[in-house]
DNA sequence: CGTCGTGTTGAAATCGTTCAAGATCTGTGG
DNA sequence: CCACAGATCTTGAACGATTTCAACACGACG
């Protein structure tokens, strides 16, 4: 499955002195621009915005940072996924999220100036890496990023509240089914399949996020399976009934009402 | 037990040449401005940011705000304690936190410009509103304004982190323990004391913060009780052993190594 | 072809919930 | 000051969802 960020033509065009390639990796030609950092700035400001980040790739299971990392850039994943997690003293872990193309990360280190959880590329990516201090500068000359720099923030806050409702107080069943809904909207938002897509991660990973085991994740998908909501083959999944999921994760019983044929 | 801010008396008209009244209720006379929003600032700049901010008072169970209100202002918690909280289709609630003094709401609404979660007072309270297009004109020219108003919402999805961290993989005795020296760490930051304080919730809210019942509140305060860890009267608490709840917190089986007298 | 990582499935165990009863506290009004 | 009602909290016993433990299946890879 291809899912690269740049399936779109390369709008080469007038990437000013840009050569091909780097035009092809600057924010104007990128699919996630209007999801990402550069979102409602014209191609002047975009430009000034490309100038201070750089690309970095990470192959899969590599961190692109780790506990502890002192804080200097910000990070948008532009091709593959990551995942994020905390770690206790007893060395469990609690991944705290799964990043897709146009997400940022990096955003909780800014407080202390440390990184406060490890990032891992669950497949092999690259990110645009933002220098911190230089993006600090362009928020004095370019209100627009601010104000959508805030947004973002907020809406990793508000992302997490629902992860803390997931966890809170919602079973098994709603959780994965919440995960699955989740997951197929921002595909959407994205441009790709709402209803077909790959997990990124392991049914481990999954299970950690939803503070459920591995086996109950197994257990999840056959009986969804059974239920024909699902279709599963290893990690690839067709959603075959969106608004069942839809209705199983905020807490309508659906097996409770068997569909007719 | 008076925690109170500057409980004292209402503030008299004119802002600037500050007369008595207001000027207590300014940022520069308040107890929390170094942890508040105007950290780090001049009394200069401290004084500007003080126009832009308004005081409201708000009932114990009054809402400051409510899910789906339009996002105007942030809001500083002046004196008393909120809670927010999330609610699904289901009218299930799931407390995503508990707010002291000192601490900012309404950040989760910057993203979408409404707000995302019930806030409620706990206690009759104060807070300072903040109208955030005021303040967004307040950080073109303040950049240290901005550079800690970053800081909070960073710390704020830290924050949030560790309500996921525990909600994904604590048990409840762990979950009710890092409760407790959260709350306690908190207190020392505002120069309250870190081992007595009062829960400013019902069990029911510690309960649901934590994804537990209020039966299960009730058996481990028992427990901590019997344990010699904390003295509990009503909402009174004393924390005895802080350490051993750090402990337990950081999912070091206390009781398994029961201390000699 | 065997091994290792990963995923599936069943049975037993466990932690926390649910249900139920009683205790304690608070505030109100006589 | 007491009696009463309603809220809040505590405690016990049974239940149940999820975990734990264990065995097996499957695919990738050397």
């Amino acid at each position: 499955m291809n899912q690269s960020c740049l399936k779109v033509s390369p709008s080469c065009s007038s990437a000013s002195t840009s050569v091909a390639g780097s035009a092809l990796r600057s924010c104007t030609s990128c699919g996630m621009h209007q999801l990402c950092l550069p979102m409602g700035l014209d191609v002047s400001d975009m430009r000034r915005l490309d100038k201070i980040i750089g690309r970095r790739k990470v192959a899969r299971d590599d961190f692109l940072y780790r506990i502890g990392d002192r804080f200097t850039s910000l990070y948008a994943v532009r091709v593959g996924h990551f995942k994020t997690y905390q770690e206790n003293l007893d060395g469990d872990r609690q991944i705290t999220g799964f990043q897709m193309p146009g997400e940022l990360l990096g955003m909780d280190a800014i407080s202390t100036e440390h990184h406060q959880c490890d990032a891992v590329a669950l497949q092999d990516s690259e990110v645009c890496e933002i220098p911190f201090a230089m993006l600090e500068q362009l928020f004095g000359q370019m209100p627009t990023l601010l104000r959508h720099f805030h947004r973002i923030m907020s809406h990793e806050i508000t992302s997490e509240q629902s992860v803390i409702m997931l966890l809170g107080n919602m079973r098994a069943e709603q959780r994965f089914a919440a995960f699955l809904v989740n997951l197929s909207s921002r595909y959407a938002a994205r441009g790709y399949s709402s209803t077909r897509f790959q997990l990124r991660m392991t049914r481990q990973d999954v299970g950690n996020y939803l503070g459920l085991t591995i086996e109950s994740i197994s257990r999840l998908i056959s009986r969804f399976r059974k239920q024909g909501l699902l279709v599963v083959e290893q990690r690839e999944v067709e959603v075959v009934d969106l608004a069942a999921l839809k209705k199983l994760a905020a807490g309508v019983d659906v097996c409770a009402m068997p569909k007719p044929a």
